[in-house]
DNA sequence: CAGGTC
DNA sequence: TCTGG
């Protein structure tokens, strides 16, 4: 097993990207951590897939692949420029043009730098967003530096977030994974891997599974992910994998960047199990509408309690109407680049509500847009008896991944458990 | 009840 | 409404 790339290579610098924060926010399921701290993933070129190691160290993010001697050989073929991103940025004088690296004629490197978004000045990218949000965003977002949003593969993002309806990270993790070990290719066997002369144990790594793999199983794959624990998520990732088959497949999603917003998310939500929320996280995680903002519960809150947001009409919950109306606020307040704002901004809110949590406040503390928490938080001991924030929030290890989600477990058997109506006891035993 | 959708 | 914490 020779080294693609041979030696640990800078990609950019440590501020510009904070690793385990990008990698753990809710916007990639992927990517997996080890022990040691490096992060692995197998990332697409096209017609390829490359397994990719990243670390930080020294004060910079550095990457390193591996592969086959035949990968090897598929890597010497020249591979197209990917596009920088639609933006305004490396000509708008407000933005650092400085902070755009250099080129290299490195595959791998150009695949990440295209995926990360390295294009874009994020220290530039904070100030300015402080500087239309000065008494909220300015306050809160020092706590979560480095936070990028990634240009995901479209088809891998559509189905991620069809599986995030009613959902929490951990469980569309596994999910995800799920989906790849079961459908996807196997580009790593696993094993010993010796990096810079350390040995490091790899497991097994499969590639999310291509859109052709999936239209091919396009008549099994609800019963199979049923069996998997997906729940009515199955049925729409077999909608959507049939419908989008017949639109044209990965070409045709990948094909709506470029088009403007309106009509990628009018594209999108014709699939079933894509409403406007998935929509929007699709659209600004893979399809270039850094200005799409999804409005969850969670926003919601953040609009109605820190942004004093009233809504036009006397609604309690998420309305079409009132989801325009937050979409509004926060697109005015930040800018071109509002979705991604946004999301560094709800990090940064989740992050605050952890903290408390940890240390038994009540709900008045919470609110991010006082920097009262700051000055709280300072002057309390945590409550041992509540969860510690983890500095490194670790994701499950595909060896740990809740073993139901690999059981060949027949759909029907499922609802006949649950008519027979055992106690909940009784129920959760047979898993255990 | 959770980071919705039909 | 599936499912899990």
């Amino acid at each position: 097993m020779m080294a693609w790339t041979p030696n640990w290579t800078r990609l950019t610098s440590a501020a510009e990207l904070a690793l385990d924060r990008t990698l753990t926010c809710g916007q990639s399921f992927t990517w997996t951590r080890l022990p040691s701290g490096i992060w692995y993933n197998t990332l697409r070129l096209p017609g390829h897939a490359v397994p990719v190691l990243l670390r930080t160290h020294n004060d910079e993010v550095q990457f390193r692949s591996f592969g086959s001697p035949r990968s090897q050989a598929q890597f010497q073929q020249p591979v197209p420029k990917t596009p920088l991103p639609p933006t305004q940025y490396l000509v708008a004088p407000s933005r650092d043009p400085a902070a755009v690296v250099a080129p290299s004629h490195d595959p791998v490197y150009l695949l990440l730098h295209d995926y990360f978004q390295l294009s874009y000045s994020l220290p530039a990218l904070y100030l300015d967003w402080s500087t239309r949000d000065p008494s909220h965003f300015a306050h809160v977002s020092p706590l979560v530096p480095g936070i990028r949003l990634l240009r995901q593969p479209p088809v891998e993002t559509l189905f991620a977030f069809i599986c995030s309806a009613n959902n929490n990270i951990a469980r569309i993790t596994g999910m995800v994974q799920a989906l790849a070990m079961r459908y996807g290719e196997c580009v790593y066997p696993g094993g010993l891997l010796d990096i810079g002369g350390e040995e490091q144990a790899l497991p097994p790594m499969y590639v999310f599974p291509s859109m052709d793999r999936l239209v091919q199983s396009a008549d099994e794959i609800e019963g199979v992910l049923r069996g998997l624990g997906f729940g009515y998520r199955a049925k729409y990732i077999a909608a959507t994998v049939k419908t989008l088959g017949g639109l044209g497949g990965e070409a045709w999603l990948v094909g709506l960047r470029g088009k403007g917003y309106a009509e990628v998310r009018d594209a999108l939500v014709q699939l079933q199990g894509v409403g406007r929320k998935v929509a929007d996280c699709v659209a600004l995680m893979s399809l270039d509408q850094p200005g799409a903002i999804p409005v969850d519960t969670h926003v919601w809150q953040i609009a109605t309690r820190d942004y004093k947001f009233k809504p036009s009409t006397k609604s309690k919950s998420l309305t079409p109407t009132t989801y325009d109306e937050v979409v509004k606020l926060f697109q005015t307040l930040f800018g071109p680049e509002a979705g991604w704002a946004h999301s560094v901004r709800s990090i940064a809110c989740f992050f605050i509500i952890t903290r408390c949590a940890a240390f038994s406040l009540t709900r008045e503390h919470r609110s991010c847009s006082r920097p009262t928490w700051r000055a709280t938080l300072a002057t309390r001991n945590p409550n041992p008896r509540l969860p510690q924030l983890r500095q490194d929030p670790q994701p499950l290890p595909i060896s740990q991944v809740n073993p139901r989600l690999f059981q060949n477990q027949r759909p029907h058997q499922r609802r006949h458990q649950r008519e027979n109506a055992r106690p909940q006891q009784q129920r959760r035993r047979q898993f255990g």
